[in-house]
DNA sequence: CGGGTTGTTGACGTTCATCAACAATGGTGG
DNA sequence: CCACCATTGTTGATGAACGTCAACAACCCG
């Protein structure tokens, strides 16, 4: 099994659109506490489909994501499901001070994280002060990353959330790969995109072909997009789509 | 100017219906820690309508709620409007790695806060601390609400999404007070309701209608709403109307 | 190649938004 | 105490955006 690689802490690359604020790049450990971690870490290995766990299970292990991407999400009653995130490299998961899940995870595609105990990773901060301050802004984080989907659920239109979410995850693979990037790959479908943009896979099929046509974006392939106008994408997304 | 009376640390009282898990009760510091703050704090009060900040600015303070409820709000290019949040006694506002704020908050009636600067709050941190713990834990609980929110917001019809509204702010006094209650006050007025739900005020309007004709609720006045079968107003918020 | 899966497109329906009129509320001053 | 008026809430008629259903096309992996 390979070394799971270290994913660099970025340095303060701007995030151009979707309006995440600099200080909020501590999404990632810091590069020493990762080394730290490594020596109690257990490499896992997940298939396109697998789940990680499910809404409800309890809280066993902590994970952090090294290759690979998975979804995150909730179902009502009656089955209806929402998709609150999506994971990629550097990003932690189960991260919980609840007992129990509070959402499922499974992979998009082949995935590989870091897993810890629980207990490991109590201990771990016990040992480094830092990292409880470290998870506190990957917390806060997640909660402006949350808050800004709100606003995205609550009154944006199907172009605009079609626009803020390849903007998002554009900026996304900027922060990994740490430079500017024009392409972006889905590895989600179009039914995982509808139910994270409160959808249905037809309108966001739509609202793909609608941006294509608009030349806001190209189609590279059924799941690789190539932004074409990026200013009038993220004024979209923004809200300013008419004036 | 009166001093701010302590919030005290609920006992774990179970959340009957907002399905957030016990160990996210965190959401006040402890007393202890809170009598310690005491010490730093200084008063401040807000009348109804009155802005404590707005998006963007630059954080300079961190507070808590001693009396009122406020609302946090973020909008998009054209003007319209998402409530991301109401504060009530207790509730931390304000705490951010980030320099900007990243919504608005303002007052929906008479508000009492403690301000703390935050130097002075970050001071406070150092010399105590399990208070960076406490707040990982506030954090992590905000987190779980705004998950929960993204679902309403995706995945619920109207109807269920009042009765979420509802359930929650029952929830939520319930914690304040300490025992059950079956009678909600409304601080905020419909238009707020409605940029909370992702709705408009008229289709608010009509749902409380709605619910009252099915004899769920009973509105006391327009501002406070009696919670007649709390079982299937649950079923309802959870996504399970019609099975 | 071939068949199962996923994505696209069209016709139609439903839910909620919009627009408009009216009703209730509450604070103010006569 | 009540009349007045601005504000907020309610209700109805209509329309638009998106969901639903269905057919078909593209893709993918053996």
């Amino acid at each position: 099994m390979p070394e799971p690689a270290i994913i660099p802490l970025p340095a303060d690359h701007p995030c151009k659109d979707c309006k995440v604020r600099p200080a909020s790049f501590c999404r990632r450990l810091n590069p020493e506490t990762l080394i730290d971690m490594r020596s109690i870490g257990k490499m896992t290995v997940l298939d396109a489909g697998q789940p990680l766990f499910f809404e409800g299970d309890s809280v066993e292990r902590v994970f952090m994501v090294s290759a690979g991407a998975l979804k995150l999400y909730s179902l009502l009653g009656d089955g209806r499901r929402q998709v609150t995130g999506f994971m990629f490299p550097g990003d932690f998961l189960g991260i919980s001070i609840e007992d129990e899940h509070a959402f499922s995870a499974e992979a998009l595609e082949r995935v590989e994280l870091w897993a810890f105990s629980r207990k490991q990773f109590g201990e771990f901060c016990e040992r480094n002060p830092r990292v409880e301050r470290e998870l506190f802004h990957l917390a806060a984080h997640e909660l402006a990353a949350a808050q800004q989907q709100m606003v995205l659920l609550g009154r944006k239109n199907a172009a605009e959330r079609l626009a803020s979410f390849l903007l998002n995850l554009l900026c996304r693979r900027e922060r990994l790969t740490g430079k500017d990037e024009r392409q972006v790959d889905l590895p989600m479908n179009r039914l995982d995109i509808a139910d994270y943009l409160g959808l249905t896979k037809e309108t966001v099929s739509r609202m793909i072909a609608q941006l294509r046509d608009r030349k806001l974006i190209r189609l590279v392939s059924q799941n690789s997009v190539e932004i074409l106008d990026r200013d009038m994408l993220s004024d979209l997304a923004a809200g300013f789509g008419e004036e």
